[in-house]
RNA sequence: GAGGCGCUAGCUCAGCUGGUAGAGCAUUUCCCUUUUAAGGAAAGGGUCCCGGGUUCGAGCCCCGGGCGCCUCACCA
């Protein structure tokens, strides 16, 4: 704490005082005057909810008597029900709910005036046995009861919850407490990462860490952040991508690489795009960007099983068929048979940048099942290598589901010499004033020098794969802290 | 960056043509020993996002600003 410690805490700021918060605050201070405390040390539940549930969730009523067991939870108290001389909790631990049920006679009088001192949301433990209601609901017949934590700002309303998108953002902690379906999104999150770390651990991948600190900005078209190290007294950008980095150490003999990780363009922000970002980068030797097609193929077909429990998702109202093979076309045949072409948009007479732009602008928003887009015109893909037979184009794909580019990929340049051109017209293209062109990296045209055997890479767009898993209409809503602006007096 | 919409009690929302600021939940007090948005009785609770203006009078109309959402543009 800073040294004004002792003088902030004098009094918290009037304007955040309500009549909750300070009756809130008074029931603590009482906990204290007695010699207790309201957030006190040592609170031991036995058993989680879902233990209970999984344990006991079949047992009957005599049953459950018959057991002569005490079990104690731990948890938010999320709802109250009283009737005076009884009543009823529930109370919500990370595996769920579950119903307590509170009565004088059988707490006795000093835990009885202990739990009216409880408010919705507090952290509490109790400890009893099971039974159940007249509405046959497993619960637990309190013996005894302590808080566990005091909070002293109320919640949202049981009923709407946090309606507020603004406050859901700025506040997830709350959001978290009060929207279910906010934290199922995150667990299924956390478990597609889980499943993409054993796919490619299962494929000898070894997953690796690159700086997020770049000297130089490289592996992809964005405007980066720009941040300064004080004793080095250097510029340094936060990393757009890892590619040249996860590049290099293929190059160093380790031939399967992947990193999961944040990426940081300094671009607009909107339901498809939030500042930072997480991207799964993964590189493998000897092989080619057809085989990664199939990769790629296989890993969304099994997250999509192993989260929705389908291959077949549903998003925002369309059926996401997630089943092998996905449809492939060139970026020409795509043209051809999304965009109404005529002589003068004939793909075969145009180049290769018009042909690009007529494709994001007619054809992408069309591509709503998994589809493959090859092969790139190669003046817009300075690291990939082209095509042997017809170098104006480089074996490249990118994947597109429900309009939105999902994944990219393509077949490395590994000639030192063509890259270290490609570089060059880069920087011309950025002296030109184009802020997204990439910067000359010397080090990595050495590293190609030192050796770089034929080498197939892909970048996957993790938020944007898991908004498609989660029926997710916004990034924010499966990124647990998005970007916001502050708010004056926040 | 442009356009549209929104911001009223802790939460969810009403608020008509400009005329004393409303409801439900929650809170406080009282009654209530099996509830499932429990029930009954009463009470308290407001910087109507902020700042100007018009008006006898503004939550409402006008101007400026803040924050958010959506669409578009840039981008993954």
């Amino acid at each position: 704490m800073t040294e004004n410690a002792s003088e902030g805490t004098k009094h918290l700021p009037m304007s955040d005082e309500n009549i909750y918060i300070e009756q809130r605050q008074k029931k603590a201070e009482e906990i204290r005057k007695k010699g207790g405390s309201p957030y006190p040390q040592n609170i031991r539940p036995t058993h989680t909810a879902g233990e209970i549930l999984a344990e006991c969730g079949n047992l009957k009523g005599p049953e459950l008597e018959k057991l002569q067991k005490t079990f104690a939870v731990a948890g938010r108290l999320l709802f109250l029900r009283s009737f005076g001389k009884a009543a009823f909790l529930k109370v919500a631990d990370y595996t769920g709910k579950i119903q307590i049920y509170i009565e004088k006679q059988i707490v006795g009088e000093e835990q009885f005036e202990l739990f009216k001192s409880l408010d919705v949301g507090d952290f509490v433990w109790v400890s009893g046995t099971l039974f159940r209601t007249k509405t046959d609901e497993l619960t637990i017949k309190a013996t005894q009861i302590k808080l566990a934590a005091k909070s002293i700002r109320p919640l949202p309303e049981k009923w709407h919850g946090l309606q507020d998108i603004e406050t859901r953002y700025r506040q997830r902690y709350v959001d978290l407490i009060v929207t279910p379906e906010v934290r199922e999104t995150f667990v299924k999150r956390s478990k597609a990462l889980q499943i993409i770390r054993e796919f490619f651990c299962a494929r000898n991948y070894l997953e690796v860490e690159t700086p997020m600190m770049h000297p130089i900005p490289g592996g992809a078209a964005a405007k980066p952040f720009v941040t300064h190290h004080n004793k080095l007294d250097m510029q340094l950008y936060l990393r757009i991508a890892p590619e040249l980095y996860l590049k290099r150490l293929v190059v160093g003999g380790l031939e399967r690489v992947f990193e999961v990780g944040r990426n940081f363009r300094n671009e607009g922000i909107s339901t498809q795009h939030n500042p930072e970002f997480t991207m799964l980068e993964f590189y493998q030797a000897y092989a080619t960007y057809e085989d990664l097609m199939k990769l790629t193929e296989e890993l969304l077909g099994e997250l999509a099983m192993r989260i929705t429990g389908e291959t077949a998702v549903e998003y925002q109202g369309e059926k996401i068929q997630f089943k092998a093979p996905f449809a492939r076309y060139t970026m020409h045949e795509a043209v051809k048979k999304f965009a109404k072409t005529d002589a003068e948009t004939d793909p075969a007479k145009l180049s290769p940048v018009k042909l690009v732009e007529i494709f994001e602008e007619k054809v992408e928003s069309q591509l709503i099942q998994p589809t493959f887009i090859t092969q790139f015109p190669t003046e817009v893909s300075p690291l990939a290598r082209k095509n042997d037979a017809h170098p104006e184009f480089a074996d490249r794909f990118e994947l597109f589901i429900c309009g939105r580019e999902i994944a990219n990929g393509f077949n490395e340049l590994n000639d030192p010499k063509d890259q270290a051109e490609r570089f060059k017209a880069q920087v011309e293209a950025l002296h030109k004033g184009n802020e997204e062109a990439m910067h000359f990296d010397e080090d990595y045209v050495r590293a190609l020098e030192v050796g770089l055997p034929p080498t197939a890479g892909e970048g996957i767009g993790i938020d944007r794969l898991v908004m498609l898993l989660t029926n997710s209409a916004s990034i924010r809503d499966v990124i647990l802290f998005p970007q916001l602006k502050t708010k004056e007096g926040s």
